[in-house]
DNA sequence: TTAATATCTAATATGCGAATTAGAATATAG
DNA sequence: CTATATTCTAATTCGCATATTAGATATTAA
């Protein structure tokens, strides 16, 4: 059990590194790839998904990739998680009760409620700049696998 | 994205369904199942791995099933899931990174450690008999789908 | 114009939790 | 003892999220 899926922990893990480099810079897909260990074509669907809400753009062709299209503090974190997971999470009841609602609510519905509500504000307040604040170099680092054209 | 499985959501309500009964009243798999709209054999393996933790005891043949083995004041919510689902969702990294501990904590560990220690508490106070006392008659009567005997 | 590099698109495969099924084992009532 | 009700066990099937692949399309550098 996950709140997010295994997608958008890629998504996230990518913007992260992206997020640090100047907005506009784009990285292939298949760089970024490496870094996170998983399928290139896969993370390139998955990014993907992040176009329609303009947080990213891509470009095709020799030192093509994707880049940010917005500053990193104005990306937040619950964009990207319903870009591509939705807001199934925050809709559904704990028991799975089709109805469940404040009029007739099952026993966990309040308090449910309640923990849900404390994690989509966290959620909303917290930007791709807070992450990449918060990110040490050397955790950076660890997943960066790929080459970096200039970078000795 | 849900924070149990579907499972635990029918052991659950089962148990609610139980808890209103005398302890020790046993009820079979097949009305529960009525009840839940789920498949009876499918419950059956669901309440069986509520048997190892003392949770609930069961009778094979007639008029056999499944009895609780303890007051409802003494099962608690955690119980339940862990026995079913175990404990993985507060064991894991919110963005799946392998090593995301304390000593090399990822960007949400932190934040994300108080939600999970919040909403474990929640599942640690919380008992059978509570949900028992928050269901409504009503409510229960909408899921209580088969003929119950000596009731008319 | 050509070769190289990328994304884009759509179809397909994989793996795992959920669900189903069938039959064995066990208990009870009469 | 027998018929019936029930759990127990294990194998199988199903469905969906995840992952892979192949080919089309676009872009750039030279």
């Amino acid at each position: 059990m996950q709140l997010i899926s295994l997608g958008t922990q890629y998504a996230i893990t990518s913007l992260i590194i992206l997020g640090r480099e100047p907005v506009g810079t784009a990285m292939s897909a298949a760089d970024l790839a490496k870094s996170l260990e998983s399928p290139s074509t896969y993370l390139s669907q998955i990014l993907a998904k992040l176009n329609k809400p303009g947080i990213v753009g891509s470009r095709r062709g020799l030192n093509g990739g994707v880049y940010l299209r917005k500053k990193p503090e104005k990306i937040r974190l619950i964009d990207i998680i319903e870009a591509i997971d939705g807001s199934s999470f925050f809709e559904t009841c704990f028991l799975g009760i089709k109805g469940c609602g404040d009029i007739e609510p099952c026993p966990f519905h309040e308090k449910w409620g309640e923990h849900k509500s404390c994690i989509l504000f966290w959620l909303e307040e917290t930007t791709l700049q807070n992450l990449c604040d918060d990110v040490t170099d050397s955790w950076i680092l660890d997943r960066m696998k790929f080459d970096r054209k200039g970078v000795s």
